[in-house]
DNA sequence: GCCGTTCTGGACCGACTGGTTCAGAATGTC
DNA sequence: GACATTCTGAACCAGTCGGTCCAGAACGGC
């Protein structure tokens, strides 16, 4: 009985992502959005409720796929090499066709302060799940508790600026050059 | 003979400064630029070419006042210490009207990136001079040329990282901690 | 074939966007 | 007073925005 769903929800949300990822929330007019969905503008209200509510769904995906990364890289390293990974990893590789488009989070972040408060929230608040992983990774590398969440905040910090910079356009030796003066600091800091 | 000019250019320029650094380009609209301006729509569009050209004015307006904040901190302090009170100053006094809204050039290279390539060219670049400052002032401390260079990249990093984190509405005692932990690597770097 | 469902394309909506134009009020000098 | 200039308010423009609606095509099980 009757024609059956032709499109897989996460496919059309990855493809919504990549969109907002590149040119952020209020550049993406919903006419792109559709066009890179490849759904009509009929489906798409049918199967999602706004603009907004699509954003918010990309936003915790992104989230999620972004501290994947830093649990796989755990499978194979050791966890301050597994850290050093995932930062070298989410600058993007040199094949990567993501290049140089930072964090979402991070760019939704700036966005939206002063703009949109629940989107900022979000947005921050996802930013410190990840924090939280960092902190985990800190623990297993032998740091007391309260050096770990002191440490985690700091490469906090580091991964947001990584995240500017890359939208910078640097090359990609100067920001490879930052992660290398950071976990020379950190090293010092955790040995 | 004719009636007097009424506005001074500065004075409107500083109050659409706000709004920009603020809201951003895309969000801040006409009208509200108008109405922050306290000048009438026609006014505006004989005294300045458009919203983007009065955007890019705030821009290099929004940079010197940066610089000059750090060549004011120079004056009064040892180089490392005045690189220290820069970043304490620039997130914003507990006290200050402006607090937590970031850096202008920061929010715009985020905002601009796979949008508007002139404007997050522009804002890269002034962040750039902003980097030559900071190395300035590091070689002045008694870092070696190279040395200097490199720590200078990565003190923007963090500059880059605050801002972000400031926008992010974390308590001013945690972003102090940034900087503690930031300034203890220097430091020891520059020692 | 029929029926229920999915999906499309296009027309349409009101609201807002940045930008232009112009008549006329305001303010000065002479 | 006349005159030059500055500034305002409102009307107006074409274009885009996000969002709604609907007729009908596409598809599948019965």
């Amino acid at each position: 009985m009757a024609r059956p769903v032709e499109f897989e929800r996460s496919l059309i949300l990855d493809r919504a992502l990549l969109l907002f990822w590149r040119k952020g929330y209020q550049a993406s007019s919903l006419t792109e959005l559709l066009e890179a969905m490849e759904i009509s503008r009929s489906s798409f209200y049918a199967s999602f409720k706004d603009k907004r509510s699509l954003f918010l769904e990309c936003l915790d995906m992104f989230a999620a796929r972004t501290r994947d990364i830093l649990l796989r890289a755990r499978a194979d390293h050791t966890p301050l090499d597994a850290l050093r990974v995932f930062f070298e990893r989410s600058l993007g590789g040199s094949r990567g066709s993501k290049t140089g488009w930072g964090c979402m989070l991070v760019s939704t972040v700036l966005e939206m302060a002063g703009v949109d408060d629940e989107l900022n929230d979000r947005s921050s608040k996802l930013l410190g799940t990840i924090q939280a992983a960092f902190e985990d990774c800190l623990r297993d590398a032998g740091c007391a508790p309260e050096r770990a969440a002191e440490l985690a905040a700091f490469l906090m910090l580091v991964n947001e600026g990584l995240r500017v910079s890359s939208r910078r356009r640097l090359s990609r030796r100067q920001q490879l050059g930052h992660i290398e003066t950071t976990f020379r600091f950190l090293r010092s800091a955790v040995a």
